[in-house]
RNA sequence: UGCCCGAUGGUGUAAUUGGCAACACGUCUGACUCUGGAUCAGAAGAGUUCAGGUUCGACCCCUGAUCGGGCAACCA
């Protein structure tokens, strides 16, 4: 093994190889393929984009950062009938927002059905394809099942020249849907049910969507794939686990065609499982077409523009792919660990604002009526580059409703009858009484605040327990605040036999307040991410407007004092 | 009663290719803190699905079993 690749910078935790890395450094090392490393990422331009594929995508082009090799968006587009270009937007911006590059202009398996068509006279013509007048029923009937061979169709020995013949006309489109097919002549009784006789061809009068109606006959997966990886130089071809069983026809497809010593190679690995959610293309369309969600980037998504939408960055699930590794065995990653790696990243990087989700008055009675002045904040405490900004204080302010509790256990820090707290930035407060209304409802805390206890400045500055976040209340402004919860109540909502996924929605999954924020937040644009101080992590959605601001909740900051208060 | 994969703390991923299991998340302590965040220090938690075998020595090799996943679209 050459370890040539696998050291790390400096600095740079030195991790051991994947399975994936083991086996390229292992061809490098034999100098197979002419020691090139190149993948692609090939997705079906079918629907949005996933976590699930965010991992293939960081792996894919991944391996090609590290081993100095390409990787190819490649648009698997071989269905005319189920894709759209629309997907073939979203993918694009999706792989570009996730920071990778791909090599030279994107390609897709259409650019290649001319050669497929090529390939397809050569296997008729060596005797190793046939066409099939048989209905699908019937040919399905013929294939067997796992535990039975399947037997031959009578079509199986048809001439060459009838195979040329037919297989012409069915191009031509001189056949309805459905009635011929091209197989490849491999073997019925094969315990593989792929080996026994794959259809190569079907009729489809469909536009495609990018050679409109030039063909009437389209390629199955199996016939263009490897010859697609083969066209485009591709050395690992890396795709999940179902595909395994493939890999046999893969290889047989190469084996009649491949005429270099060159040869692409198809890799397996475990697909990402996440908890609490779906991750199949199937359900996430019903969620989207049922009006469970709106649209393919709502934020409880777990699409990449879901993701993006709910503020996730592109460095938060680069390392999130990171951590989750690649291995061959099932898997259920934790949505705890993704959202770990968001918090991680927004730490760093996202400036401190006062924002009151749920707001209770304070009036601090012996503050001059009228008067307010500005204190100074940091804007990241992480960031030292971050700089400070001034915000208004005076004698009327919001805390949030929580942060005030009338007859509090005896470890509760903040608020209550009797008790001092500071004020983030400003001076330390002491509750002296509170009004409720009818109902018991508090309505308006009532406190004094000692001057000597500036922030920073101020003589006095006595130890206590509680920081509170707050806003003055004639400066604050409103904004809608959407807060997202996991979409699903069930750890595996598609694990369960006979139960619909769509029982497990969780009907808590969106709630819209408006909250009071601090007024420097009044020219924010979509997509600033910001913490809201002491609560979480949330971004401008692209809904929002000057005047009608509208902020998602990315993620909770980790809230020790509910886990221990939940107890 | 087929074929192909897989099985390591709660969850993932490792183990210099045979030298008695490490890292991350999570959990629990404690320190620090003008965010009950972050940070820092520490702890608990698996003896590697099971049973045999080879070996001085097995998570690793062999045999068998068990469990889990995949395969019977003219989907990808």
């Amino acid at each position: 093994m050459t370890s040539t690749f696998s050291e790390e910078s400096f600095g740079e935790e030195k991790r051991s190889l994947n399975f994936i890395e083991t086996i390229i450094e292992e061809d490098i090392a034999n100098r197979k393929n002419e020691a090139r490393v190149h993948t692609r990422f090939p997705p079906e331009p079918n629907g949005y984009l996933h976590i699930g594929h965010a991992k293939s995508i960081c792996l894919n082009f991944g391996m090609a950062e590290k081993y100095q090799g390409k990787c190819n968006l490649r648009f698997d587009d071989t269905n005319p009938e189920k894709e759209e270009t629309e997907y073939v937007e979203s993918i694009m911006d999706d792989v570009r927002w996730l920071g990778f590059q791909w090599d030279k202009e994107p390609y897709y398996a259409s650019d290649y059905f001319e050669q497929l068509f090529e390939w397809a006279v050569l296997l008729i013509k060596k005797g190793l394809a046939y066409v099939d007048d048989q209905s699908q029923e019937v040919i399905s009937q013929q294939r067997g099942t796992p535990t039975r061979p399947g037997i031959e169709s009578p079509y199986r020995n048809r001439s060459v020249e009838e195979n040329l013949d037919l297989f012409m006309r069915m191009k031509n489109g001189e056949f309805p849907n459905g009635s011929r097919v091209l197989r490849a002549k491999i073997d019925m009784s094969s315990p593989n049910m792929h080996m026994r006789d794959p259809v190569m061809y079907r009729i489809l009068h469909a536009e495609h969507h990018r050679t409109d109606n030039t063909w009437k006959i389209y390629p199955m997966y199996d016939y263009a794939h490897g010859q697609s990886d083969y066209l485009e130089g591709i050395t690992h071809s890396l795709c999940t686990l179902e595909f395994e069983v493939h890999r046999p026809l893969y290889d047989w497809f190469l084996d009649q065609i491949i005429e270099t010593s060159y040869r692409p190679r198809q890799i397996e690995f475990a697909r990402l499982n996440l908890s609490y959610t779906v991750m199949s293309k199937r359900k996430l369309l019903e969620l989207v077409k049922n009006g469970h969600v709106n649209g393919w980037d709502d934020p409880r998504m777990p699409t990449i523009a879901g993701l993006r939408r709910r503020g996730y960055t592109p460095a938060s699930i680069r390392a999130f792919a990171d951590r989750i590794g690649v291995a061959k065995r099932d898997n259920v990653i934790d949505v705890g660990l993704l959202e770990f790696t968001v918090r991680e990243d927004l730490n760093k990087i996202a400036p401190r604002v006062m924002a009151v989700l749920d707001p209770l008055k304070v009036v601090i009675t012996n503050y001059p009526t009228g008067k307010i002045e500005y204190v100074e904040l940091e804007n990241n405490p992480e960031d030292p580059q971050s700089g400070t900004r001034n915000l208004a204080f005076g004698r009327e302010l919001y805390i949030e409703r929580d942060d005030f509790m009338v007859d509090p256990p005896s470890k509760y820090f903040r608020l209550a009858p009797g008790k001092e707290v500071r004020l983030k930035g400003a001076y330390v407060v002491r509750c002296e009484s509170f009004e409720t209304d009818t109902d018991g409802t508090v309505q308006t805390v009532f406190c004094t605040y000692d001057e000597e206890t500036k922030s920073g400045t101020g003589p006095k500055q006595p130890k206590v327990k509680g920081t509170l976040h707050w806003v003055e209340a004639s400066t604050a402004i409103d904004a809608e605040i959407r807060l997202y919860d996991r979409l699903f109540m069930d750890e595996d909502p598609a694990g369960h036999k006979d139960r619909d996924p769509l029982e497990f929605l969780n009907p808590d999954s969106l709630k819209i307040i408006t909250g009071k924020l601090e007024p420097s937040l009044a020219g924010v644009v979509p997509d600033e991410k910001f913490q809201f101080q002491r609560i979480g992590y949330f971004c401008v959605d692209k809904d929002s407007k000057a005047g009608a601001l509208v902020f998602n909740r990315t993620v909770l900051l980790k809230d020790n004092w509910a886990k221990q208060s939940g107890k």
